[in-house]
DNA sequence: CGCTCACTCT
DNA sequence: CATGAGAGTGAGCGT
């Protein structure tokens, strides 16, 4: 006759893997249910498949246990429980109330020694099945105790016979207490013997046995600092095998009949899962089908190098704890590869790892292994930290998902999973990690499960993005533009520019003193003081008391916006002083306090360039950004002095495409007048100028070239009568005026502009030279405005976008052009329509030459592209 | 902490 | 009817 199954689960631990296997969530009441729900789930598979006779599920209780009598700081260290899980202990002892299950629980116990004792007392009598996420308690298997842990998820466990644990550590269960007394236990803050570790604590039991008899050979071992380690420790060794071992004949008044499984209460269930709010847990409690399907990702770790069998394709992310791939550190890398390579699908490599293996490293740079990520370029930053450099890159999530769709713009890899219903969730980084002041990283099983999930989300994403980018064309503009610049942006922003900080110190010293002449200026002819930066006590002073003109008006108030204060500078002196004031303010806050911040330890500012940010292909760049540096007034445009060469001998090089939006625009536009102008090397504003103005060259002042220059704008931008008029402070029947003879005189602008937006509204998106999309479902609002702004952007953005093609198109060739030459010279910066290098001195005559060829010479056009350049000793010069 | 406003660039 | 494309950062302020 088979004997009875006794199941003894481990409460505490299990509530933990079931917390932390799961994204934390909450019912409708806010209460937390995750580890209720995982639990629930894990307590379902473990009763269909062990079928238990009896069965208890133990707990821990008390702060204080008979262990803190031998070692007071016994368990000391750990983490405090999260309340998030604290709280959900009643209900998880609830729910085994409603399935019928006994709990136990003893003062100055764990409830591993409650288990042990069990275990203890009815091996002989009864098949005894020991559950737990603690490996601890495999010091209890025996021929007739199996133990199962918890591996990964809620359902994947590993099962401990004694032949197991023989052949996973070569030793037998209860030498784990001696592994446990020689190695120590840093979750339990265990000591053991400082320097041993599991390697060594296996070796001297597989000859010693025991602890005991490790200390009666002592002298047989050699190695001299391990002898020396265990003699100094010798009272600590036995110590920590005390604290490891679990008690098996503790005070445990359990009658046997109390175990037996009785089976569940329905009613009661329900109402439990209920509270939880599982659709899934309520349906199968019906009878019904499970509602949805649950995938897990399992992963494997390594605890050495040797035998890792190294994937031909796989995808990879690297999880790092913070959003500045430049500076952050890393917390894991995962890499998800084909089912037919590893059962598991996701390797996971820590930190140190990285660093340290030698066949990762080589598997890394290997161009012929096929590599998925999504964003590339952090992780070629995060790795070049390592002294690696990545290779084999074909494929980015996140560029591929911009390109399908720039709505898809810097999103999370948990929001695109879920776009493309993958069967597991991804979650959400502020899900697991917690934002702003709450922020903080969970232990290592949930970001690394995390990680592994998002590596797994690629390489699945792989077929789907790929075939989406052939059907809409623009695998070529993914694959061929993108994926190579994302590499180059990769090698711009760690090389970063130098910065002389004592030209920003200078700067700010003497905008400070300004300022506060500034300031001390305004307060007089205010009659008070006040915050000149808050536009609210600044407009009542300005509207109010000194009863000037409001113009406009702004949701919270007046207006007090540059343009509005301009058109007032002659009611008042103070204005003027404001403008002057809030300029200069801006200097030194954004640009001299605000860069020097960003300076790093090598003196340089390594800025970051979006590439899947814009709606229109362009990149942006922050912390900080570099695009935007001052240049239009002097006081500001000195700010360019502080960016110089990184070595000595080295010159700043620059070079920008001239007017090439207007060049786009009569490329696209086909429009003769443009055409020709270009091709005839015109001054494209004086040209305007004659046309709008019916004048000839030489009667084209500076008035009416500027108003041209603005009108050209504002033809790309798709302005209106009102804002040109506002723009060069002219009346709306004037702009008016301007903007008809312009459309008359350049008819084939005038005919994109309508085209442009009729092509788009009949695809439902804009497109450019090189095929990047917008969608522009707002063509077809019912409201004014919000179809206008779509109108205006169907024709501003194959402009715009086409030129950002360009450009990018040239920075590949720039980059690939550079290394065949062998020269030095680094690219440095992109501001849209301009790069920045820095070369040797020796080198600029040759930058002169190619930066210029291969900048126009990247795309051909119905019209030349032309570029300028220039070099110096910093960007204030070039 | 998130929004608004102001300033900076192409 | 409201009124020029695309961006990022910092100060103030209300919650």
């Amino acid at each position: 006759m088979t004997k009875p199954k006794l199941l003894l689960l481990d409460g505490n631990s299990l509530s933990y893997r079931a917390f932390f296997a799961l994204p934390l969530l909450t019912n409708s009441q806010g209460i937390h249910t995750n580890a209720a729900y995982g639990f629930t789930m894990m307590l379902q598979n473990i009763l269909e498949e062990h079928q238990p006779e009896q069965i208890l599920v133990a707990w821990d209780k008390g702060k204080v246990t008979f262990r803190h009598e031998t070692f007071k700081e016994y368990k000391g260290g750990r983490q405090k429980t999260p309340n998030e899980l604290r709280e959900q202990f009643p209900i998880i002892r609830d729910i085994l109330t409603a399935h019928g299950i006994a709990q136990y629980e003893l003062e100055a116990y764990e409830a591993d020694d409650i288990i042990g004792t069990l275990a203890n007392r009815y091996n002989d009598s009864h098949e005894v099945i020991i559950i737990s996420g603690d490996k601890d308690l495999t010091q209890l298997v025996t021929d007739k105790t199996t133990v199962f842990i918890t591996r990964k998820g809620i359902t994947d466990m590993e099962k401990y016979t004694p032949e197991h644990v023989m052949e996973k550590y070569g030793i037998t269960p209860p030498q784990i207490i001696d592994m446990k007394g020689l190695m120590g236990d840093s979750s339990d803050n265990i000591p053991g013997v400082p320097g041993v570790g599991e390697k060594t604590a296996l070796k001297l039991l597989k000859q010693y046995e025991t602890v005991e008899g490790v200390y009666e050979h002592l002298d047989n071992i050699t190695a001299k600092k391990l002898n020396e380690n265990l003699t100094t420790y010798r009272d600590q060794a036995f110590m920590s095998k005390q604290l490891a071992t679990i008690e098996v004949n503790a005070p445990i008044d359990v009658p046997a009949d109390m175990m037996n499984y009785a089976g569940p209460d329905l009613e009661k269930l329900r109402e439990q899962y209920e509270m939880l709010e599982s659709k899934r847990l309520l349906d199968q409690l019906k009878g019904d089908a499970p509602s949805e399907m649950q995938v897990e990702i399992s992963y494997v770790t390594f605890d050495r190098e040797e035998g890792i069998v190294w994937p031909e394709k796989a995808s990879l992310h690297i999880e790092l704890d913070g959003d500045n791939y430049l500076t952050d550190p890393v917390l894991v890398m995962t890499i998800a590869m084909a089912e037919k390579e590893c059962s598991e699908g996701v390797y996971t490599f820590d930190e140190r790892q990285i660093a340290e293996y030698e066949s990762l490293k080589v598997w890394l740079e290997d161009e012929t292994i096929i590599k998925y990520a999504s964003d590339t370029k952090a992780i070629q930053s995060v790795l070049h930290r390592y002294g690696i450099t990545l290779r084999g890159v074909q494929y980015d999530l996140l560029l591929a998902s911009y390109i399908a769709d720039a709505s898809n713009a810097q999103k999370e890899i948990a929001q695109l999973a879920e776009d493309l219903a993958l069967p597991y969730e991804v979650r959400r980084d502020e899900d697991v990690y917690g934002k702003g002041a709450k922020r903080q990283v969970p232990e290592f099983d949930v970001y690394t499960y995390h990680a592994a999930t998002k590596a797994k989300a690629v390489w699945d994403s792989v077929p789907i993005v790929e075939e989406q980018l052939k059907e809409s064309e623009q695998y070529e503009l993914f694959h061929d533009l993108e994926l190579p610049l994302a590499s180059i942006l990769s090698e711009m922003e760690t090389e970063g520019i130098a910065v002389d900080e004592t030209v920003l110190q200078t700067l700010g010293k003497d905008l400070s003193e300004r300022l506060a002449m500034l300031e001390s200026d305004i307060y007089t002819l205010a009659g008070e003081t006040f915050n000149i930066n808050s536009p609210k006590q600044l407009g009542v002073i300005l509207f109010e008391k000194i009863g000037l003109t409001p113009i406009k008006k702004t949701k919270t108030g007046y207006s007090t916006a540059a343009d509005v204060l301009e058109k007032l500078e002659h009611e008042h002196e103070i204005i003027a002083l404001i403008l002057l004031y809030r300029q200069l303010g801006k200097l030194n806050s954004t640009y001299v306090e605000g860069l020097q911040k960003e300076i790093h330890t090598d003196g340089k500012i390594h800025t970051r360039f979006q590439q899947a940010l814009t709606t229109t292909g362009r990149l942006s760049s922050i912390n900080p950004n570099l695009q935007n540096i001052p240049i239009r007034l002097e006081e500001g445009r000195k700010i360019r002095e502080a960016f110089v060469p990184s070595h000595e001998g080295w010159k700043l090089f620059a070079a920008d495409y001239s007017q090439i939006e207007l060049r786009v625009l009569a490329h696209i536009s086909e429009d003769e007048k443009l055409i020709d102008a270009f091709q005839r090397g015109a001054d494209i504003h004086t040209e305007t100028a004659m046309n709008v103005f019916h004048v000839s060259r030489e009667e084209v002042d500076s008035n009416m070239r500027r108003a041209a220059k603005a009108v050209n704008f504002g033809i790309i931008y798709g302005i209106s009568d009102y804002g040109l008029s506002q723009n060069l402070n002219i009346s709306r029947p004037e702009a008016k005026k301007f903007i008809d003879t312009y459309l008359h005189t350049f008819e084939g602008v005038k005919r994109y502009m309508d085209k442009s937006i009729e092509i788009a509204r009949k695809r439902g998106y804009a497109e450019t030279l090189m095929n990047r999309r917008r969608y522009l479902p707002d063509l077809n609002s019912s409201s004014f405005n919000i179809r206008s702004f779509a109108e205006r952007t169907a024709m501003n953005t194959p402009i715009q976008g086409s030129a950002a093609d360009i450009i990018k198109r040239a920075m590949i060739d720039m980059n690939a052009r550079l290394k065949e030459e062998g020269l030095q010279a680094k690219m440095l910066l992109q501001v849209h329509d301009e790069l920045i290098f820095e070369a040797p001195e020796e080198e600029i005559a040759i930058l002169e030459k190619i930066v210029p060829e291969v900048m126009e010479q990247t795309i051909q056009l119905r019209v030349p592209l032309k570029v300028d350049s220039a070099s110096g000793a910093s960007w204030y010069e070039v």
